[in-house]
Parts: structure tokens; sequence; C-alpha cells
DNA sequence: ATTAGCACTACCCCTTACTGAGTGCTAATA
DNA sequence: TATTAGCACTCAGTAAGGGGTAGTGCTAAT
């Protein structure tokens, strides 16, 4: 059926892709409704709520329209209209970017960056919880990535007869241990020249580039293997192998179990899934790491099936140098966007700065 | 109302508590039969599931005098009849300890020690995430106390002019680090010697004795400021009083909310928020590292009102030398404890096993 | 001491009927 | 031509009634 279409105020009908004014504001108090009260909307309930006075009658022959757009379905026939996907993707480019946010609200994220010294997981950590609190959703966040992350220092340390510490700590602040085997014992004062050289050529080096300079230099020295050089280059290479798939923190996952949009078992099971693997959800967080300011995934949007049900809200982090991973809301499709939006848009603000505070450079 | 109640055989009623053989036995299978259905029992269907013969009307007396004795109860008149916490308490006392393991259970949980030089933390975390998949329950595990855990090396770090990083490796194979601000700058060199002054004087005592002889230090050479000692020990005493609270990994939570027995919202709210909050269990675990082998905590024995609710069965877990923390299960009261027993207390061994050879005693 | 028999209870599930909120369509109206 | 009123229709949800089932307690017989 051809759509006859919400035209834009001139006559006659039009093949028009644009809804005109009414129809969005239509639309946007049909969202905004259910929204709120989760439940379908009639015609005759928004003809009451709705600003304007417009009759059901003249209401249910736009909701028609819209659905016939794709922007509305019913469950069945007599039943309230709901808002689909891409009403949700209208509602949210329709937003001002980022929306506005309480003072209250932002005085509790503030108060992530509260402690002095903590280290960079214990902040995180601290955030995702309290933006999983103020959210009542799923969140995650990622931690800095090794890979892009730069050497502050490394140090080695003989801690028995097989057994060397690895600590690496990045300009971002955050420190990794690791222990390697190692079947030649070595002195500690050995590992110190090793540690010492290693700080030499690579500080301020990104992980990435010290493990390729490290395999660069095994294929050009392939010949030594006796001197300080090649031991160094050895105990680097494993040392600097921690290939840490990139840590990813979860908090309230609970919440979306008690939210009633969750209520059928089925989706849940494999939405829980999803956490418990992980790295799906890491790719997705780290895609969204490379643009800046708030992402927004509504539901089919998701490349990740077991989130088609969902929208996911993401914003990175930084540093001064670099991006550094990102922090992100699960929850339903038709979750309050304005406030979610916003808190996450400031509570990454918000870890940026602490973080920042935190870093060597 | 007088118990008329069972008694042993011999003629006459009797003011006796213990159970006569035969009520054992109904008993017994009345709970078995709950904990594979999860329905309350009645006398018709256990007259034919119990092995010996014995007519419903005989059952129902025996089952009056249970409930009578407070072993069962009955939801409303015409139910069949539930155990109540007394009874899984006579249950579980009455299994041999520990019930044994199906081998196939036992392949699986030992994949937990397989990778080699894993830390502790990461064997901890695979272990409790095991023993949630093999339950399908909520698992929880205590990472070793820092208090009674030995020193193996101190080593601190110059990593800025004002920061200053120190590891801690423990006997027990625990690395933590904590960074410390200084407000006069020293060198590394300085760092060094105060870190084998530490390490001299520190090795192998417990944290608890190490920041105990520091304060002792303090008080006996309080006029002593600017020497080596006076340097370490106050930097030693920053060092040391990284007294985490002792973490504590969770897994499998989800696996509680999709069990029927906790589909009634209210108890599941709370039992979520004494999750979230932790130290209330942390506690619990602490508590059952003092004596060895299983424990078992149903329901109403619980302290934690949150948790009157549930089962919880522990068991604590060692190296060499000391008890180092303790992994649980948390289900409901229905459970079926030989299962949940014995693989709570083959998982503790085979972390026993895993940590001690990674232990530097 | 045990059991058979009986009257009784309460949940569960099915059907039926009713209500209420919603729809689409058409004809009247501004 | 755009809007609205009116009407017939749909369907989820709730309540009421009825049969079936699994259970109980009590009493009398074995």
């Amino acid at each position: 059926m051809i759509k006859k279409v919400i035209d834009n105020g001139k006559k006659g009908v039009r093949y028009n892709l644009v809804l005109n004014e009414r129809a969005q504001l239509v639309l946007h108090s049909i969202i905004e409704n259910y929204i709120q009260s989760s439940e379908p909307i009639g015609s005759r309930t928004l003809s009451k709520t709705i600003g304007i006075t417009l009759s059901p009658a003249t209401i249910r022959n736009i909701m028609s329209d819209l659905a016939e757009l794709g922007y509305l379905i019913q469950n069945h026939t007599s039943a309230g209209r709901v808002p689909t996907d891409k009403a949700y993707r209208f509602y949210v480019n329709s937003l001002e970017s980022p929306p506005s946010i309480s003072q209250q609200i932002k005085e509790k994220i503030s108060q992530v960056s509260n402690e002095q010294g903590s280290q960079v997981e214990a902040i995180l950590a601290e955030a995702v919880r309290m933006l999983a609190e103020l959210t009542k959703f799923a969140c995650v966040v990622s931690t800095p990535k090794a890979s892009v992350s730069r050497l502050q220092r490394i140090e080695l340390i003989k801690i028995s007869e097989d057994r060397i510490l690895v600590i690496l700590v990045t300009k971002a602040g955050v420190v990794r241990d690791k222990i390697i085997f190692t079947k030649d014992s070595q002195s500690q004062e050995f590992l110190n020249s090793v540690a010492e050289f290693l700080n030499d050529k690579f500080k301020d080096h990104s992980m990435q580039e010290i493990r390729e300079e490290i395999h660069q230099s095994m294929v050009d020295d392939r010949n030594r293997y006796h001197d300080l050089l090649a031991h160094a280059i050895r105990l680097g290479k494993k040392a600097f192998e921690l290939n840490q798939p990139g840590e990813m923190l979860i908090d309230g996952q609970m919440n979306l179990l008690l939210d009633s949009h969750f209520h059928e078992q089925s989706s849940l099971r494999s939405l829980i899934d999803a956490f418990d693997q992980k790295s799906a959800i890491m790719k997705i967080l780290d895609d969204s790491m490379k643009h800046k300011g708030v992402h927004i995934f509504i539901g089919i949007e998701n490349d990740l099936i077991q989130l088609q049900d969902c929208s996911l809200i993401t914003a990175s982090y930084r540093n001064n140098q670099n991006v550094l991973g990102s922090i992100g809301v699960v929850g339903p499709t038709s979750m309050d966007y304005k406030r979610i939006i916003s808190m996450v848009d400031y509570t990454a603000k918000i870890l940026s700065k602490t973080i920042t505070e935190q870093s060597y450079d």
C-alpha cells in the first residue's frame, strides 16, 4: 500500500518521508508517554495528555500513518500503539545533545572522583557502580586498553628462583602485574639492568609499539643470544606479552532482572550469557571509543543479537593524551533516553577529569 | 498440645525427641522427594515412592507427628507437607561427610588448576565461576586475607616525584599494589635501601605482625626522624596500611534469579542487596575460615536476615601454612545438599592444592 | 499398631460471561 | 479538504462457576 503520508502542511498527498510538525508532536508524545508508563498508548488517552486539542479520531489517523511508516506497532488489534526502534531513533535524534542534567545528579556523580590516590581500576569500579545505581540498569566500563596506553615504567622483581614478577605502570596510571617463569635463574642485579634498559628504550611508547619493536629486534638480531640486549629483548617479549584482553567491569546486571521489560525469561537468559562472555560487549565498547561523545545503539541497531531487545548508551573517557576506554548503560529500548544519556555523558566527563589528574603526563 | 511422639519401638507414649527409625525414614524420604520436585509431598505419593510398604494413612500419622515436632509444615490444609529448616538440618547431619562425588564432576573441577602460572586471583575467579556453573547457584569466594598472609617480598618504586608504587608479594603468591603519595621526594636508590631493610626485617612475618611491629617501633623510637630506619618505618607504615578489606568474588548471582524458589520478588531484592554490600557475606566466609571442613548454614541459621531463605555451604581453602579464605555456595534451602556439599568440598580441596603449588613456602 | 473408608478442603484448570480500552471505517460537519 | 462523531468490532483481563485432583483428619475395623 502506498503511504499517503503526513505531508508537511501543503496541499495534496505527498510521498514524503519527513513527518510534519503535528505528526512529530504526536510521535514524540507517544514515546514519552510510553517511556513513562511502559504501556501501549491509545488514541483516547493521548488526546487527553497531549498539549494541543486533537480528537481521538484524528490522533488515530495520525497513528495509523505513523504505523504505516514503521514508527509504531500494535501487538494486536484493539491494543494501543507501541514505539518501534525507528521511533526511538527519531526521538533520540530530536534531542538536544547532551540533554540537561540535574544539579543533584551531578553532585552524586562527582563523588566518584572524591578519593585521592585511588588506582584507575578502583575509580572505574566506583563509576560503574554509581552509574548502575543511578540508572537502575546494567552498566559496563572497559579498562584502559593495554595496547594504546603508553609505558611509564617497567620493573622486574625476582621473587623466587624460577619466577620473575613483572610490574608495568602506564602513563594513565594503570598498574599491571604478571609473573613469568624462567628456566635460567638470573640475579636481581641483572634484572635491574634489564629493566633499566627497557625503561630507557621504551618509556612513553605504547604497548602496541613496544611489542612491534621487540619483534623487530628479534628479527634483526637473531644471532645475538648472550648479551644484555638479547636477554632484555627476550624477557621484554614475555613481559609485554601480557596482552591482557582488556578487562571489562560490569555492575547492576541485577537491575535488568527486576525490570519488567525483561520478565520474559527467554530474552533474559541470552542477555545474561552475553554479559558472561564479555567479549562481544567489549567489542562494542571498543568500537565506540573511536568516536567522540555519546553513542546510542537502539535495539536492532546492535550487531549483537542478544542485545537487540536493548538499547546501549556509551561514552568514551580519556586522559590528556588518549582515549582510554568507554563506559555504557544497557537497558530496555524504552528507557528514559534523556536521563540516561545525560548521566552517561556526565559520568564519562568526570571519569576523564579524574583519570587525567591521576595520569603521569 | 502435648506431643505424643514417635517412640522408638517400645510401648506407650514417650516424651522423646529422638525420632524412631521409621519416622526418620519417612522424613528422609520426604526431604529427598522435595529436593527433587520442589513440590509439597503428600501421603499417597510418598507411600508409593518410599521403599518399605506403608499405607498412606500410616504415613499421614507419622507426618502429623513430624509436623508437630517442627520438621514439616503445611502451607494450607489439604496441601502436602514441606520440610522446614529443622528438617534440612536433620537431613544434612545424617549425611556421610563428605558425600561422594562423580568422577565426571571431579574432572571438571580439576580443570581449575590446569593453567600454569596463573595468579591467585585468577585461580579463585576460575574456581568460583566453575562452581557456579556446576551448582547453578550463586557462588562466592574470599581472597586470601591480607592480615594473615605472610610477606615474601616488598618493593618500592618511584614512579613520579610525588608517587611511590608499593608492591607486596605474599607467600601465598598474592600480588598487591598500591600507590602512596609523599611530600618529600626520595631517590630510587634510597627507596631500594628502605625496601631492602623492610625485606630483611619482615620477610615471613604476617601482615598483622608487621603492622604491630611497625607501630611498636614508632612508639619506641619516636625521636629518631632522619635516619634510614625512621624513614623505613614511616614508609613501611603507609605501605602496610593497605588493609585491603579482603576482597570477595561473586559469580552466578543470575542463577538465583532463574531459580523458581526465588521468584517472589521481595526476598530476591534483599538478597541482591546483600550481595551488593558484600561485607556481611564476607563476615560469614571469614567466620567459616576458623573451622575445618565444610560448613552448612540452613535458612534461619544464617545471622544475616536476607539470607534466611537460603542455605549457604562453605569450605575453607589453604596453603601449607595457613587457612587463606573460603569458598561457598548460596542457594535455596531445598537445594540438593549431597551434590552441593560434595562439590564445594572438592573445589576447596583443588583450590588448596593449586594454591599450595603456587606458594613460596 | 495399622489400615480402610469417608467426608471434607483447597488448589488448579477450564469455560463462560462481562467489561473496558482500543481500533477502523464511514458519514457528517466546519 | 481536514477533522470529528458515531458505530461496530476486537481482544486482553477479570471474575465466577464447575469438575478434577491431591491432599487432609478422623473414626472404626482389623
